[in-house]
DNA sequence: TTCTTTGTTCCGGA
DNA sequence: GTCCGGAACAAAGA
């Protein structure tokens, strides 16, 4: 899944490649995705600089010239694909190979003046494409009501206490709430309370000082390493190869239920249950 | 056929 | 008004 680290390695990905490129011309080949395919929004890009790739949350902002942005979620299963002039894959921007059965969910592409090509995959039409002016994009229903980047500075111990203040939810929902922090989820989430050490079901009144310090700093730590080890997958990409392997090494406890706990003589099982309908995965022993 | 999976938005109830 | 939890959304594999 496109979490936050994901988005940062495309977009630094697509910094490298496509910056300061003329879009010529946009193949759109469906009506919709998360939402309609706006076409003609979409085209007024045609023929404008791309002059900068920018990453909120899960968000990707390609801005292009004279005050235009091209606003896209990945969602689900959603990724971006180049090509080059022999229509080559020179490089994938997300862990998934282009398969040919994967080319009839190639929704949108992009082509640029230096005859490559950048296409918007995705199998279960969950992201999205909009065309938004740059300068309205803070007032836009997707990025208004974002909290704080876990990596900045905004995040922290003091943030914290304040905006749980009054507050009834359980730290798994605190920390999927994109209006406490943007960016996390459900899969970081879950790594991030168990190396923190606690209850995902933890009543959130109830952490400590040093506790909420805890989780500041496994939020910085895994999302950190998690990006270092998508830019170094990309880099070593080969064809016919996805890096599902690598990826699903970086995970303690998702999808681990009934294994055992990774923790140094720990010797319980790893329990699933489920919080607001996601799957949640915990140390019954470790995480308190 | 039904269940599961993902993140965001929307909506009803408290 | 504000907070919170759950439904809906697309699509496919088990």
């Amino acid at each position: 899944m496109p979490e936050l680290p994901e988005v940062e390695v495309v977009k630094k990905s697509l910094e490298k490649s496509i910056k300061n490129l003329i879009i010529k011309k946009i193949q759109i080949n469906t009506k919709k995705l998360r939402y309609f395919v706006d076409k003609n929004k979409i085209n007024r890009t045609v023929g404008r600089k791309i002059i900068s790739i920018k990453r909120r949350s899960k968000y990707l902002i390609i801005e292009v010239e004279k005050n235009l942005s091209i606003l896209a979620h990945l969602g689900m299963t959603g990724k971006f694909l180049l090509l080059n002039k022999k229509k080559k894959l020179k490089r994938t921007s997300f862990y998934y190979q282009l398969s040919n059965k994967g080319s009839k969910h190639n929704h949108v592409i992009f082509n640029f003046n230096n005859n490559t090509k950048l296409i918007y995959n995705d199998v279960r039409k969950f992201g999205f494409i909009k065309v938004i002016q740059s300068n309205k994009l803070n007032q836009s229903t997707h990025l208004k009501t974002l909290g704080p980047e876990p990596l900045s500075k905004n995040f922290n111990t003091t943030y914290f206490k304040k905006f749980i203040l009054n507050k009834k939810k359980c730290l798994k929902d605190l920390l999927m709430d994109q209006k406490f922090v943007s960016g996390l989820g459900n899969i970081y989430v879950n790594e991030v309370l168990f190396k923190s050490e606690l209850r995902p079901n933890k009543i959130i009144q109830k952490i400590s000082t040093k506790e909420i310090e805890k989780i500041i700093k496994f939020i910085r730590e895994i999302l950190k390493k998690s990006i270092k080890l998508g830019g170094s997958s990309i880099k070593d990409f080969k064809d016919g190869e996805g890096r599902d392997g690598n990826f699903q090494q970086l995970f303690s406890v998702y999808g681990r239920e009934g294994e055992k706990c990774l923790n140094n003589k720990c010797q319980s099982i790893i329990k699933k249950t489920v919080i607001s309908n996601r799957s949640t995965f915990f140390c019954k022993s470790c995480q308190k």
